[in-house]
DNA sequence: CAGTAAATTCCGTATATTAGAATATGTTGG
DNA sequence: CCAACATATTCTAATATACGGAATTTACTG
């Protein structure tokens, strides 16, 4: 049974999800609750101020009040504040989309990007995406250092359809990737998502050599491809991820 | 009297400002209710997913989930991705932050940003930072398209302590302003907040004319400051502003 | 290993939450 | 412009859930 904290969240995250405003009915429909409790949770959560009726409609949204306490999170992750300055260094570098991402309940989530004047932003990067481990080579990383009873069960969990003709779709030739990506300290994505789309990721480590974040640089389009410029990102995101690990307190491997 | 979902939003909120980890003592005592009560609060809260308890230790923190719900928000106002493309082009052309705000609760908050590639990114202007009046140019020019009854009792409750020589420290002269950023739709801080900080914001309107957000750009340093610098900054935001307005619906003015 | 401090669970009580009914508000079609 | 309908909101009584204090467990300190 649902109580009221897990009540609102769900109202919350429904709205933060549907594109447009929401009218009681609808989720009273949707929740086979009442419109009279609706209506009592949307009126407490517009007091909290995170949600509020749309002036003239009787509509209501969940408002930009969010953004504040997602920022004032955002702000206190010190991995970020360490990182930043490499990330910059390293976007400039490879002149393409680089991001940071933290370790999420086994998956990755973007804490921070970093977008070349020329680049185009993408959503899927956007701060707050969650990456899956066969859709992001950050993803992977993450998986890869998952302790192994965690990483079965989430396997197990997993959509394993092939989106394309590389995608990995078996939980054994994945485990097997992750073990290769642990040896060298690199991921990569290459069209498994989405053709002609690549990407590189490593992972990052705290002092106590636990698995802190991982930095991803997204690739240029397919027929940039050479096995140089693979090398090079690769190369320059390792070495990234190994100067924010020295950053924040842990020593490098050697 | 406190209801369930408002103690909730209160705990997280706190969390979220505090930089630590929170013990349930610490919350218990500042917000002076039991700690069995925190206790089953913040039980609760970590079964929606916003909280979780340290792995080792006994205490709590927000989680990152947060993002995940605020990201899903952002993604969600056309504003911003309608003024994406201006934005970065504007960006590119002065060579300095800019960011797009959008109205809210009298102030102005920003939406989005970006950071040309050798400048650095200012947590005061990050997606999710609130700008007052009298502290931003955006925050201006929300103030500016307020109701004349809302933004007195706005104006009432403000700070009017100087923060440097130029701050306005009068809501008389603060009006006259508004009135001069109205007619002129462009808003500028010079030095009123932090010394050798310069910026100049732009409103934009819907398709009723009513204000829907302002971008702002930040200038370089005081030393690079002449009257066409600052004109050129006018210029090119408001032409900016304008051409996100017409492109929301809002019709060119005359 | 004992003693202390904090966190968690337990439990009876009281209040906030709940669902249904009644009312109010707004919308559509004649 | 009014009537009929649909939707939102308020009201109310019952009940489940949140609440605070006490008891228990857990972790830390000397």
């Amino acid at each position: 049974m649902n109580n009221t904290l897990q009540n609102g969240f769900m109202l919350l995250e429904f709205m933060a999800e549907s594109a447009n405003e929401c009218s009681v009915k609808e989720l009273a429909e949707h929740f086979k609750l009442p419109n009279s409790h609706i209506c009592r949770l949307l009126k407490t959560l517009a007091e909290t101020g995170y949600v509020q009726q749309i002036p003239g409609s009787r509509k209501y949204r969940i408002s930009l009040k969010i953004l504040c306490l997602s920022n004032a999170r955002l702000l206190k992750i010190t991995l970020r504040q360490k990182a930043r300055l490499y990330l910059q260094k390293l976007a400039v570098k490879l002149g393409n989309p680089v991001y940071l991402t933290a370790p999420f309940n086994g998956r990755s989530i973007t804490i921070d990007t970093f977008f070349p004047e020329n680049t185009a932003g993408d959503a899927g990067l956007a701060i707050g995406a969650v990456h899956l481990p066969n859709c992001h080579a950050c993803g992977k990383v993450c998986a890869a250092y998952l302790p192994e009873a965690e990483l079965d069960g989430f396997l197990a969990g997993m959509d394993w359809t092939a989106r394309t003709v590389h995608t990995i779709t078996s939980p054994e030739s994945f485990k097997q990737e992750l073990a290769k990506i642990r040896q060298e300290r690199v991921a990569t994505i290459v069209s498994e998502n989405q053709l002609g789309l690549g990407a590189v990721a490593s992972p990052i480590f705290n002092a106590a050599g636990e698995l802190a974040g991982a930095v991803g640089a997204v690739l240029p389009g397919e027929r940039y491809w050479t096995d140089e410029l693979w090398e090079k990102f690769k190369t320059e995101t390792r070495n990234t991820a190994e100067s924010i690990s020295f950053a924040i307190g842990c020593p490098l491997p050697e």
